[in-house]
DNA sequence: CTCGCTTATTCCTAACAGGAACATTAGTCT
DNA sequence: AGACTAATGTTCCTGTTAGGAATAAGCGAG
């Protein structure tokens, strides 16, 4: 034990603790699917090297059927798994926001581009939320408590306020940078 | 032109184009206070390498006065901080969330965890609330149209609602929790 | 049967975090 | 004044991560 796995690890060995085995190439596109939106997508490069890793460390087991490895949580790595949540320190959210970044430079910019730069988020915004709410309807059905997607779905939920909530926040910076408030 | 930077690179150009020449440790300072809300605050290590990058693309310029080397903008780093304000397509925000990665794990924790993984959360949003919101009265006065810190306010405003609206839904999730709806 | 898409994997490069190590200056206590 | 401590200022090293290019096998449609 005493492995100091970074985060991403775990993320990976969270994929896959719901039951299925998965290459890497499928762990990347449920990460691509449901993981980005609250936390990053791992490139694919990163992905192969932690099941790598995860294979090293005996997380992790190949399960050899076709051509293409697929892998599953060991006892060990559920228990790795385990640990980690109970354990290990939480830190606070980190955000990357590169609409917040160039509106923070505002004062450079024309009124029409900042205007416009909060029109296209909105855009942005309605497109990812109806992502997210799509992979939310396709929970439906198993998202009752003690069902296996309660929690996925209760993620899901969060998600979707928080884009919701995010697109009236724009609406009212829009509105007070409009009539200078 | 054609200089293919990072964003963090304009980040920190950010920081310089408020007037003020800073040293990296105090762009670092700057960072950890309000740029870490937005974007990640660079380490400190990055931030010097970075200072040695654009001081080599003469995007900045050391001010000699003390033992400290202070940077300050020069002409061409404003062009290439406008330039990149007004060209370059903007991401859609990455979050980097613990708290819902953990979450999205429930089912392997026991439910007095999740229960304290969640009100922990709300004390760490407490946390940075308050922080955010010492930010944001010390710009009080510099924040109407046209004065120097109008759009950081803006953005500030943006963050404090952000925290807000996250307590409620964390809140929210507690009580879905209890009365598993 | 071959063209093109999806699946599957590897490799290389640069970006970035984190912390240790190190100096120098400034302030405080006695 | 001397000593101790905290804040300022900078550099270096190591490992993690992103991103994209390169490659190859399988599979479906024409």
């Amino acid at each position: 034990m005493g492995q100091e796995l970074p985060v991403t690890s775990f993320a990976l060995l969270g994929l896959l603790s719901f039951g299925e085995p998965l290459t890497g190439y499928e762990l990347k596109q449920r990460a691509d699917k449901t993981l980005r939106f609250y936390w990053v997508s791992p490139a694919m490069s990163q992905v192969y090297t932690e099941l790598d890793r995860l294979n090293g460390h005996g997380l992790i087991r190949p399960v050899g059927d076709g051509r293409a490895t697929a892998y599953s949580l060991t006892d060990a790595g559920r228990t790795a798994l385990d640990t980690w949540l109970s354990t290990t320190p939480i830190g606070f959210p980190v955000l990357k926001h590169p609409v917040a970044l160039r509106l923070l430079l505002g004062a450079l910019m024309d009124p029409e581009s900042v205007r416009r730069l909060l029109l296209d988020h909105l855009d942005a915004l309605e497109e990812e939320h109806a992502a997210l709410e799509e992979v939310r309807t396709s929970l439906q059905g198993a998202d009752a408590p003690d069902q296996l997607f309660r929690y996925p779905s209760l993620v899901a939920d969060w998600g979707l306020s928080y884009f919701e909530h995010e697109k009236t926040i724009i609406e009212d910076l829009l509105r007070r940078i409009e009539d200078g408030s």
